[in-house]
DNA sequence: GTCTATAGGTTGATAGAC
DNA sequence: GTCTATCAACCTATAGAC
């Protein structure tokens, strides 16, 4: 998982986890020092401007990693439904396993921080952006026209966020089932 | 908007309208006793379960107002598709309006909630069973098989919920449009 | 760089006068 | 039913010893 045992690794990774299951507002650098056994100098020392900058690393290093994991499963099939199919199966184990947001959404971080925090507002924005586009390019990959492409990418990210929130919600995973047939169908039909 | 003007339901309304917009854990009781002009004593006498009951009920209104609306605008068209297409540009004009969840979502409460609060998350879950049903009840009086309806139903839902999330991230509605061409391409070739 | 102590403010909740 | 005063607990942030 992480690899170098710096203290402010320790910290970054931690409040990570706990920004993206438990959300911003709920989660005090408290909780974050206690799980990371670090003490509040080091937060201090490590990230001067406070909780605002250690939100927004935690929100580009969430982004890091579910770009990574969105990457890996797109790239075992060439076909992108193939594909989207096993991203879908992946997350869905995921959720069953354990049914956390970590590593799969930071919506819960977006919407605290639409309204309130500018900064963080466009960092969130910004990895949205960068899901989409990389659903856009597999299907650039596969034949999709460009513009056709990323009106379908920006589509997949909407379906899998509004999926998920509805997925922990409801604490099972039909919703992820139900965008998975949708899929099927939208993007064999409409294909170039 | 609120007929009576008693003090719990001053209480109660500007509690649902502010836990909507900003969030249970960023949404303070002094705040809302302070919108609503309404003195401390006052919540406890009719909410004497505190902030867990005021966020209950807030949830509950808030789910009333969002089914109205969208029942107001789903009747208006026979033609579920042109339906739907009036009710999305009802809310992109809401959200141009003023970027705020206010009478639209419930899933900011709903990531908030679903990992720490079991007694709201189930409220929240309910939200969207009825929304989901909303639809699946417009696709059944069009001709659609009820199985098909539901599973659709719901795809509709997570959509737009999924959608008004990027939409107030990115502060525009984009994503909002990019839904209604794909609902339109949907619906149409999917039906019966 | 690490750690502790603590400031200064806000939170949800309660007690008790009226 | 209404209102105020107050509580203990928590929060983010800072100061300063080591």
């Amino acid at each position: 998982m992480n690899t170098q045992n710096t203290s402010r690794e320790k910290i970054l990774n931690t409040a990570t986890k706990l920004f993206q299951i438990n959300g911003f507002n709920a989660t005090g650098l408290n909780e974050i020092l206690e799980e990371s056994k670090s003490p509040k100098g080091s937060l201090y020392y490590y990230f001067p401007e406070g909780k605002e900058q250690l939100a927004l690393e935690a929100i580009q290093l969430a982004c890091k990693s579910i770009v990574e994991r969105l990457r890996g499963t797109m790239d075992k099939y060439s076909d992108p439904v193939e594909a989207l199919k096993y991203l879908i199966s992946n997350i869905t184990d995921d959720l069953n396993d354990e049914n956390k947001l970590q590593d799969i959404s930071i919506s819960l971080m977006a919407l605290e921080t639409y309204s309130s925090n500018e900064k963080l507002r466009l960092a969130c924005e910004q990895v949205f952006t960068e899901l989409s586009n990389v659903y856009a390019h597999k299907l650039i990959q596969s034949g999709f026209a460009p513009q056709k492409a990323e009106e379908l990418g920006m589509a997949i990210e909407i379906m899998i966020e509004g999926a998920i929130t509805i997925c922990v919600t409801r604490k099972d995973t039909v919703p992820l089932s139900a965008i998975s047939n949708i899929l099927n169908v939208l993007l064999s039909q409409d294909s170039l």
